[in-house]
DNA sequence: ATCCTCGGCGA
DNA sequence: TCGCCGAGGAT
């Protein structure tokens, strides 16, 4: 007979998150307990620093009490942030886990090791540069992989692809317009500063070298105060909320 | 190969 | 004593 073990909700933790006690039944250590947690992808977790390390900063385990499952208030013990090597975190299915703190390698190497980020640098010009250092690095003409995802209602129904306005030109091999709406809209989400498209003009003519990959593979434009205009007098006309992702991110792109 | 389990080290 | 993790055995 197999004996079939519980696995708790941990209401600590965030949703799907399960916790499991496993009584010792031999040795010397027999009647002590072990406590192990699942992510909700699975993946098995058997200490707080190894819980600490993948939830990262999103969750904040300084009073969470790994045995107990709760967190326990006025329990401010140290909570030191080793990187170790089951960072590698690839989940039973075979998924990668989502949700990683960032500086630790997620691709696959034969030597289990966790990236030193170094941001204190001096004489080097790239690596004191903030701004480069946090920045994920990019696959050139990374947006080809958007080619054919189309926008969904509830009811499963693709809705109409929005146009581009013809002051918008595509930069890059496979060039053609499902891509590089989805490339704008991606753009729109991913950085907080301003989309300009490719500015250099060396782009066009070469762009595995010349691209920059925090921009769109669109050539450089411009918007007139005729286009903001004309999209003033489209707003009451459209629909209320057909896309799931947000309409007013969309919104300059679709109808200009 | 992965998973489970207990030993054993260090705090 | 307890938390953490290595490593051998099980599967």
């Amino acid at each position: 007979m197999v004996m079939e073990r519980k696995r708790t909700e941990c209401a600590a933790l965030p949703p799907g998150w399960k916790k499991e006690e496993v009584i010792r039944k031999s040795g010397l250590s027999a009647g002590k307990s072990d406590v192990y947690y699942y992510s909700p992808s699975g993946k098995k977790f058997r200490s707080k620093p190894q819980l600490s390390r993948y939830l990262g900063n999103s969750v904040d385990l300084a009073c969470f009490d790994f045995r107990t499952g709760k967190m326990m208030p006025g329990k401010l013990q140290k909570n030191k942030q080793r990187l170790r090597h089951d960072a590698l975190s690839i989940s039973k299915g075979g998924k990668m886990d989502l949700n990683t703190t960032l500086p630790i390698r997620q691709t696959a190497s034969i030597f289990k090791q966790p990236i030193t980020k170094v941001t204190t640098h001096p004489g080097n010009k790239v690596k004191t540069d903030l701004q480069r250092a946090t920045e994920q690095p990019r696959q050139l003409f990374w947006e080809r992989r958007l080619k054919g995802l189309r926008s969904s209602d509830v009811t499963e129904e693709v809705l109409r692809t929005m146009d581009l306005p013809k002051g918008l030109q595509s930069v890059g091999p496979d060039s053609s317009d499902d891509i590089l709406l989805s490339a704008i809209a991606s753009a729109l989400h991913m950085s907080s500063s301003p989309i300009t498209g490719q500015m250099s003009v060396a782009a066009e003519k070469n762009p595995a070298i010349w691209l920059n990959t925090s921009q769109p593979l669109c050539r450089a434009f411009t918007v007139t105060d005729e286009h903001i205009s004309r999209r003033c007098r489209m707003n009451t006309a459209r629909p209320k909320a057909s896309l799931l992702l947000s309409s007013e991110i969309y919104s300059p792109i679709c109808d200009m």
